[in-house]
RNA sequence: GGUCAUGUAGUUCAGUUGGUUAGAAUGCCGGCCUGUCACGCCGGAGGUCGCGAGUUCGAGUCUCGUCGUGACCGCCA
């Protein structure tokens, strides 16, 4: 115990508990390390078990955990005492969840970060000890020191359910005003009240649970790239802003008048540089910066594991970054994910799932059927530049109802359809179809043979322009899947989406721009294209995708100067503007750049989709609202007139 | 920039076609209670119906505006 804490709590170190305590050290504690280090992994294996829909105790990864911090606030925590530990006289400190007042004796629950002890207060045994305890409302901070005892009543639902603590004596550590509300599993807050008093928020089981679980990603992240030597290197956050992409976040800088350092939306240059430096492999778990409008999935800042390596191609990296999938696969979830993960061209992903992002954990792909049902005298497909369908098995049931609902379903304006054609293949082999009247069985034949139909299946037909058709279809799909249970939280299909177009047309700007970004390099092979048809060329550009969402994604870089100017051109760009933005890079490729790629994953995202959680919000200690606010300490929020004078800054009236 | 949803007690919600004093649960406060663990029983306090206009004899309810919150589209290399 320091010296520091000790001179000023020197009366709360009553010598009594000492030799106990003591005592405990010895033989408790290199016993409860080897079992503490084999809970562990039984512990997050149990907290998966929960995504899995297994019913295990929400409290059996907290509990498992061998406390090392004993003091004289406490020798042991909330969460691990058991009947071995009945008769020993012990410390706990923690906050009170629950006091349940009986008159002639009092219960309190005791919380802390590993779980709840029950303490006993009895009035015939000390009557003022109980009326102290009486006057301890919920989130009181407490110590209390006592012995551990058997219950008479005891309580399955708790790890520590069969004893209790009869304590001697109590110190209100701090009082606390009533919390706005409860600090349970479900509390009974809504998001608002919660996102104001976020500190609350994250006293809560679920909340802690996703903290701890992105720390133990973060380690496992640091450990399999420490073991396939990748050197975690920092770079500056003070940097400068540039054209392409999101856009930026400015700082002004006082030093130089009318100047602005804009925050990373990633170390993109930086990582490059440091392959030209020769650090060959390069890692950092990064705050990236993007000034754009929020999603459940996106905010202002967030997190990546930002990758480099130099002398590979495109496979060594997808090889090397599944294993580091595989590994946290293995060590988080105790899940075998086999290697390698499939590989799917973004050609395949847009005609098969609509999306460049398919969640593989259902089928359902999509079938063109244009040149099947056009010419048969149903003017709505006779218009259309494509016609596709999905097939839902054993779907058939689907009422006219739930149909109804399925097409206001894709003719929002966010996916923007015109209606919906269906054909049901009844179970008695009959066939029921939106547009019989046009189609007679022969030819509805035709198209159950088309995507292999069976009796008791349900083919849904969208048709329109292609651009617009395979989106709503990928909704369609993915709104499928979720109405038929098909998209199971506990299971995962991850998979590697290859082969991007380089380019991109933007109607707004009329110019070509980079798809991934401006540093990735063309395949080979369409080099030739990129002068005469730039929309078609292909880039070294690859997406790794778990179950519809995004986790991260990569390129093979641009190393030589020559090309990058290429590039800059076909993005429009003049020389001296890509001198002016990216010269320095393109002076570092003169000096030796080695070949190199790499690839960034979004931490949150991966973080979010281990914990089942549909938010990255939930996976963020101290997220941002929808707005792009925090409402817990208010910010943007505005400076004084000093502080815009010394930066020489005005604001527009 | 756009579409949709939502705002009522500390909290979560209900509130009929526009009609008497705006309800429930939970939490909170007080009393009783010696085996509770969703403790129980009795009593009590607690409301600018987000804000501002409008329609109306009358608005929590209808209309318009505005602000907050959430989801999505655009946007996000």
């Amino acid at each position: 115990m320091g010296g520091y804490i000790s001179e000023l709590f020197s009366e709360v170190m009553s010598p009594g508990n000492y030799p106990v305590m003591r005592y405990n050290k010895g033989s408790y504690r290199n016993f409860s390390q080897i079992i503490g280090l084999l809970c562990f992994y039984q512990g997050l294996a149990h907290e998966i078990g929960i995504i899995h829909g297994r019913k295990l105790g929400v409290f059996s990864y907290f509990c498992s955990h061998n406390f090392k911090g004993e003091n004289m606030y406490r020798t042991h925590t909330c969460g691990e005492l058991r009947m071995d530990n009945v008769g020993q006289h012990l410390t706990l400190a923690g906050w009170v969840q629950k006091n349940r007042d009986l008159g002639g004796m009092t219960f309190i629950d005791l919380r802390d970060r590993y779980g709840i002890t029950q303490l006993v207060f009895n009035m015939e045994t000390n009557a003022a000890l109980c009326e102290e305890a009486r006057k301890c409302g919920r989130e009181f901070v407490i110590r209390v020191r006592g012995s551990v005892a058997e219950r008479s009543n005891k309580n399955p639902k708790l790890p520590t359910g069969d004893i209790e603590i009869l304590v001697d004596e109590i110190s209100i550590l701090n009082a606390s005003d009533v919390p706005p509300f409860t600090i349970e599993d479900k509390s009974d807050g809504g998001d608002d009240l919660r996102m104001k008093y976020r500190y609350l928020d994250l006293r809560r089981n679920p909340l802690q649970k996703n903290i701890r679980l992105r720390h133990k990603m973060a380690k496992a992240v640091r450990d399999y790239l420490d073991d396939n030597e990748f050197v975690e290197v920092e770079t500056p956050v003070l940097i400068k802003s540039t054209p392409e992409g999101a856009r930026d976040f400015i700082v002004p800088s006082r030093m130089n008048e009318g100047q602005f350092y804009a925050l990373p939306q990633s170390p993109q240059v930086f990582k490059q540089l440091l392959m030209i430096s020769g650090y060959d492999r390069y890692f950092q778990i990064v705050k990236c910066f993007r000034d754009e409008d929020l999603r459940a999935d996106r905010q202002p800042e967030f997190t990546q594991i930002d990758c480099e390596m130099a002398f590979v191609e495109q496979e060594d990296i997808l090889t090397t970054f599944e294993g580091l999938a595989s590994s946290l696969f293995k060590s988080i979830l105790d899940l075998d994910i086999s290697t390698p993960f499939l590989r799917m061209s973004w050609d395949q992903a847009m005609t098969e799932y609509g999306n460049d992002k398919p969640d593989l954990r259902f089928g359902m792909k999509i079938k063109e059927m244009t040149e099947l049902v056009k010419g048969k005298g149903f003017p709505v497909f006779d218009q259309s530049e494509y016609v596709g369908a999905i097939k839902a098995e054993n779907s058939s049931t689907y009422s006219r109802k739930q149909l109804d609902k399925l097409t206001d379903y894709v003719r929002r304006p966010q996916i923007g359809s015109k209606g919906l054609v269906y054909l049901k293949m009844n179970e008695d082999g009959s066939m029921k179809s939106s547009v019989d009247k046009f189609y007679p069985d022969e030819e509805l034949r035709k198209w159950a043979e088309l995507f292999d139909a069976k009796p008791g299946d349900l083919l849904l037909v969208l048709a329109g322009d292609e651009k617009q058709c395979l989106p709503a279809l990928s909704e369609l799909r993915l709104e499928m899947g979720r109405q038929l249970g098909l998209m199971n939280n506990g299971e995962f299909f991850p998979l590697w989406v290859v082969d991007f177009p380089l380019l991109e047309w933007d109607d707004e700007s009329k110019r070509y721009h980079a798809m991934h970004h401006p540093f990735t390099s063309p395949k080979p092979e369409d080099m030739e294209l990129l002068k005469t048809d730039p929309g078609k060329v292909r880039a070294n550009a690859y997406d790794l995708v778990i179950n519809g969402v995004e986790i991260g994604g990569g390129s093979i870089r641009i190393h030589n100067d020559e090309l990058q100017q290429k590039m800059f051109d076909s993005l429009g760009f003049t020389k001296e503007e890509a001198q002016e933005q990216f010269g320095f890079l393109m002076n570092a490729f003169k000096y030796g750049a080695p070949p190199h790629g790499g690839v960034a994953f979004g931490f949150d995202r991966w973080v979010a989709l281990f914990a089942g959680e549909d938010s990255i919000r939930d996976v963020i200690a101290f997220p941002k609202n929808n707005s792009g606010r925090d409402v817990m300490i208010d910010s943007p929020a505005s400076v004084s007139t000093d502080q815009l004078d010394e930066l020489k800054l005005n604001l527009k009236p």
